[in-house]
DNA sequence: TAAAAAAAATGATATATATCATATTTCAAA
DNA sequence: TTTGAAATATGATATATATCATTTTTTTTA
């Protein structure tokens, strides 16, 4: 159930954690953790942090969704990744003694919570668990990246729509996809219009159905024969 | 002076160690690496390993250039980077536990040191200054891939030369880029005629200067400029 | 519930870039 | 030095996709 209050969430009973980062906590670590961190409610579009700010530590999502992106040089977003429930976000700069070189905004009403710098850099300091999985996340996301640009470069827009479902499926999991066209077309890289127009196509070949903004995918076969690979 | 024969390379006078990832290491480990470590010649267009295959230790390049690339579906090579003299490639996957999701094979004729995965990862257990080097280094990679996927997706190819020829001369510094046509392309992510076009109009704008394969920026400025941002 | 604003959809058009074909130049090997 | 192969270059053409304009639908707010 959705807990609207600013009330504290309790680190112990948060359902992400445990395949979160954090999933690799002992008991007094995340008793530390939940006394010092900040519970906070996000509205819709609101955003956690901002390309260009200074990283004050990361940020836990306990329930909600947020997008991660970037604005090329007209002001255009690109996003670059949908974080859910369970997952961190933030700790990269945190590590480059640079600003953050992205931007966080909630794409629907969540609970997020907030873990200092200090606190956070501590722990993987002393938690060698912490520092692997951390070393991890970080490596994957960069094989991930480096897919990214791969089909970027090489795919066409229909292909990486297709593909781009695949991925939005895994997130949304059984929940019909619900972003906004223009959130889609800033995921794959390309126009509204056009990405408005191949929705189209998928609808009418029967790969996805429409209900308003949220879309359901129908067959995820066709859209692996699409995406390719 | 480019050393062709397979005789050891020493890690104490390896030029380009200092300002690695390496550079942290303390007199006992370079010890330690210089006696466990292999030194090898390659040959241009050898690889050192390949997408798919399984990571058994880290690269080192003592002297030399190295493309870090993936296959599209269709084989056609994506470069995701260059490393040269001082670099140290096939890293990211050892922490992965997954096989190399890129190949890395050399542009010329170089002279690389070979570390075990396991001399590495136990270095890495006790020398925290190579933890939080790898760290860093890590998420750098990470926020430089995901400015690579925004210009990929909002840049016009011109544009995206342009910021290539840029990346391309840090790397090549006063000497002149030495790459094939087909290599930049792929780099750049597109197709090898139009390069050859857009290279021909950076020509007559008096940008660059070029000697059958060699390229020189003369106007930086002008490249900036069209790069953007 | 109506009015206003935002999002989604459609249409018309322009163009950057891919693709295919072929010619020319450069390089390597005999 | 010649020969063949590979790389580079040029030309012609097709098309996917961006862009701009407008309409329709949905959502938000008063």
């Amino acid at each position: 159930m959705f807990e609207k209050s600013h009330k504290h969430i309790t680190c112990s009973t948060c359902a992400g954690r445990k395949d979160s980062l954090l999933g690799v906590l002992c008991q007094d670590e995340i008793d530390h953790v939940n006394a010092h961190k900040d519970s906070k409610h996000f509205k819709k579009k609101q955003s956690l942090f901002l390309e260009g700010s200074s990283p004050r530590g990361v940020y836990c999502i306990n329930d909600g969704m947020v997008k991660i992106f970037k604005r090329g040089d007209e002001g255009k977003e690109q996003i670059i990744s949908i974080a859910k429930s369970g997952e961190i976000v933030g700790f990269k700069s945190l590590f480059n003694e640079v600003p953050y070189q992205v931007t966080a905004e909630t794409l629907e009403e969540s609970n997020i919570c907030f873990i200092g710098k200090d606190d956070f850099l501590d722990m993987m300091d002393t938690n060698p668990l912490l520092r692997k999985a951390v070393i991890k996340e970080l490596s994957h996301e960069l094989s991930d990246r480096e897919d990214f640009i791969t089909n970027m470069s090489q795919k066409s827009v229909r292909e990486r729509l297709a593909f781009t479902m695949i991925i939005l499926q895994k997130i949304y999991e059984k929940e019909p996809i619900n972003l906004s066209r223009e959130d889609l077309a800033n995921f794959v890289g390309t126009a509204t219009e056009t990405l408005i127009r191949l929705l189209k196509d998928f609808k009418e070949e029967g790969i996805i159905e429409v209900h308003t903004r949220k879309i359901s995918v129908l067959n995820k076969e066709k859209l692996f024969a699409i995406a390719g690979k």
